[in-house]
DNA sequence: ATACATGCAAAACATTTGCATAAGA
DNA sequence: TCTTATGCAAATGTTTTGCATGTAT
């Protein structure tokens, strides 16, 4: 986890440079972004932070995922049945393998998209500057429920 | 438009086969899904079907949603921005792609995407039911202003 | 000191649900 | 007739917003 604190503090740099203040609850919410594997949703977040920071609202969370968004930090993965989910390691596109039974989220690796993309964009005539590539199923371990 | 005539009559018939009333709204509801090439929002329909049945309310509006998204008539489109957008010429998964410029949606062809999905389903073990495939840029036409 | 962030509550949306009444089979 | 659908209003769940207070800079 020594990538992590990189990341945190580029991510505070660049909060910085935009003067945004440092604040307990900002870099507890970042933390658990950046620790986290799941794509946590934001009642998950505000579960976790308020462990150490127990007067932290919702709203708190809700604003400060939106600026985290905003600058690029964590992608925020479609509706899935109810809330947004969000990645806060790899916030940029790419596919995602959801299980409907236990609502699971993986990074699967396809490696085929990328040359898909530039298949469609020269056929299309369209500059394609982003995707959403989502694929839902049954995870082995809930097959065999 | 005669196929979409025949459409109707064979969701009407699967619909008695359910024992499922066929009702004005439901009919009036169905023609618009049906003669709409521009995925509308549950909103667009229910503005629509105003038209002609004034009284009808939102939540029958919802509640036929439900039902031919549950016999597979209509697609759900992700929560692209707010409401969910459905399709009921193309009820089964396919690519989107969307011009952020002007909004609108068409539907390219992606032979690759078979191939990529059966490649997943086998290196993953999971039991791969849907996808959702949507790819944001900018048309031809937009590009030009 | 002075912006800006927090926390609370209320509002804003999209969607669902309960129930009395209306209407298709 | 007998069940199902409709329409209304209230409830739900998620996300946003306004504003007084608190706090990082």
């Amino acid at each position: 986890m020594k990538n992590m604190q990189n990341r945190l503090d580029e991510i505070l740099a660049k909060l910085r440079e935009r003067h945004c203040r440092i604040t307990p609850q900002r870099v507890a919410i970042l933390k658990i972004f950046l620790g986290s594997s799941d794509h946590p949703s934001v009642e998950q977040v505000y579960a976790q932070v308020k462990v150490n920071f127990p007067t932290t609202s919702l709203a708190t969370v809700y604003k400060t995922v939106h600026l985290l968004k905003e600058i690029g930090e964590i992608l925020e993965i479609g509706c899935v049945g109810g809330g947004n989910r969000y990645d806060g390691n790899k916030p940029y596109p790419h596919p995602h393998l959801i299980c409907t039974g236990c609502k699971s989220i993986i990074d699967p690796d396809v490696h085929l998209l990328a040359q898909l993309t530039a298949e469609l964009a020269k056929t299309s005539g369209y500059r394609i500057v982003s995707h959403q590539l989502d694929f839902f199923g049954i995870c082995p371990a809930c097959q065999k429920r």
